[in-house]
DNA sequence: CTGAAAGCGCTAACAG
DNA sequence: CTGTTAGCGCTTTCAG
């Protein structure tokens, strides 16, 4: 087992300061070429590379950031990652990731441990239980200590800081108009309890857009899933839901505010003898593994993850790296753009 | 913003020494009850947290592990993941990921990046260009740092450090022999190239397992799929690759070496005509998302990949926190156990 | 019972 | 051009 050399352990070897041997590495011009070549050589040999952790306490910074998910086991949530961990890592910045499982003691417990010194700054999409309980004292804290947060997805009007979201009521706009302009009449959305942002506000996007084209929302037609505590059988919990909800209404067309919604709604609505999409149009939200491959394949509205997840690392990373200590304002809010994918779950527009 | 607190400033507060501090808040019997009352009431007020990074220089050890895969955007790793972070957590550990996005020069940065002092230890899943270029020089490397490495899925008999597999062997024999018993006659496989280990085994296993039911396994019967360079319209070529093989076979039954490969057989096999499982039937490996929401539903063997997660990290952390530094033997492989979930792309058995 | 000092590995200001 | 010193935040002898 060989040990890491360390600038001392190189410093007595060559004879020399711990000092000269830092600066013959960094390249300064304090240093005669004659040592620097000799220290350079030597430290090649031995394969030295400066240690991580003493860097960081000395500089103050880890070069690492912190990203808290609600799950990771969530197509959406690892693109977002992946793009995350492209960027940072173009940057020089490594990626801790902590999961909060949507509960909102694991949240806190996750920022406390990495925010006493492991990463510079946070990414974080909020738990459920976080947006329910509205308790937010753990954001504002890390923010005060100054560990800045980009917020993405799941973000909160009332925390200023960077953010990252999809336009969701312009989007699910698109989506509905989508689905009224092949035709359907009456439109149905699957959504979730409005606790969730996302979820109010795609709601609020397909309540406009019928409005916008002439035609009452209905209560009726929303079915609102409150899916938190069910996560033992939550598919036939949700089938079950969905199922009772499209046979009892005169639908003919849905709007789902995700894959899982969509692809169990078609499911259920199979089982009760629709066609899709001559009979009835689905339409979801958020392009995953699922929607691609389901039967038959989704039209979805896609949210391009990997997208969200560069912009929130380039404004974690910009504004770590920013010079000035006053920058308790000009947060920004960057809009990811979306697209509507058609396959084959809806109908060509004439 | 408020600065955060360090044993200086509260000494100094308090009137006291920064060791007296240290001491009262770690409850030393050394420090009286009287100063440890007033030292831990002030590091209460102003929420005091010893900084990680001072802690892991002084105790050379970071509390956290180094994870390296090739995707995340990947069913099957994301469960390990939370499998891993999930035990780790409980054990006081973090977990900081690497993508190696399957190529090697990627994986050995993330390794270098890390092993400079970030991580304690690592968990990993090799590239396939590593595979492909058996070039283990960078594990052999961070190994004889005193690093310890555990190998999950994809893993090297060449090298000597903990491991967690599945049985392929075994595990693709139970799904051949379910395919025998359901009554098929003609069962191909759909694998990787040979370099993939679990690949190789997996068809190993099919082959096994068909000599034993006394049935001649013919190369004929084998496709293997080489999706490496074709990223682009990896979906495309899968299908097509497909389409041709089951079109001018005799086939009655597919194994698939995973999910992906499952379900666009399935898809090519739906196109060519064939009713599943009546004329064809279908078992994939590994049990994801896709499987289960596929139509029909697809019967796999399920790698517990969440099992897989948390023994991987339990091997790890025992041995970081294993007294002893002469433990270059006695490394250890554990085998988690699979099971055949069965859904709808397989026969009852009589 | 309390504090001074050393050290983890590194950098940087300042002497020499 | 090179070395000494101090310090990042913390723990831990070792003196007092």
């Amino acid at each position: 087992m060989k040990q890491k050399p360390t600038l001392k352990i190189i410093a007595k070897e060559l004879d020399v300061s711990v000092s000269t041997v830092s600066k013959a590495l960094r390249d300064s011009k304090e240093i005669s070429e004659d040592t620097k070549q000799k220290v350079r050589a030597f430290a090649k040999l031995y394969n030295y590379k400066p240690n991580n952790i003493a860097l960081s306490l000395k500089n103050r910074k880890t070069k690492t950031l912190g990203v808290i998910i609600p799950e990771i086991v969530h197509h959406f949530f690892t693109t977002v990652i992946s793009g995350i961990e492209n960027y940072a890592n173009q940057r020089g910045y490594n990626v801790i990731v902590g999961l909060s499982d949507e509960s909102f003691d694991r949240e806190v417990l996750n920022l406390e441990m990495l925010a006493n010194g492991s990463i510079d700054g946070f990414i974080i999409s909020l738990a459920k239980e976080t947006l329910q309980k509205k308790d937010y004292h753990h954001l504002i804290e890390t923010i005060d200590q100054g560990i800045p947060i980009v917020m993405f997805d799941r973000v909160l009007d009332e925390i200023s800081c960077d953010k990252v979201v999809v336009d969701d009521v312009e989007t699910s706009g698109k989506a509905v108009q989508k689905l009224i302009d092949s035709g359907a009449k009456n439109i149905a959305i699957i959504t979730t309890e409005d606790y969730v942002s996302v979820g109010r506000l795609r709601t609020e996007g397909y309540q406009q857009t019928l409005v916008k084209n002439g035609i009452t929302p209905s209560e009726n037609l929303i079915l609102r899933i409150d899916d938190q505590f069910n996560s033992d059988d939550l598919l036939g919990h949700l089938e079950n839901q969905m199922d009772q909800f499209i046979k009892t209404k005169q639908i003919d067309a849905i709007f789902a505010v995700n894959e899982l919604y969509a692809i169990t709604a078609m499911k259920a609505a199979r089982h009760l003898g629709f066609r899709i999409p001559e009979d009835l149009q689905v339409i979801g939200f958020t392009d995953g593994v699922l929607s691609k491959h389901a039967y038959p394949p989704l039209t979805t509205v896609s949210q391009h993850g990997k997208e969200m997840g560069k912009q929130a690392a380039e404004l974690l990373i910009d504004r770590l790296e920013k010079e000035t200590d006053q920058q308790d304002d000009h947060y920004r809010t960057v809009i990811v753009k979306t697209d509507i994918i058609e396959r084959e779950t809806t109908q060509a527009v004439d």
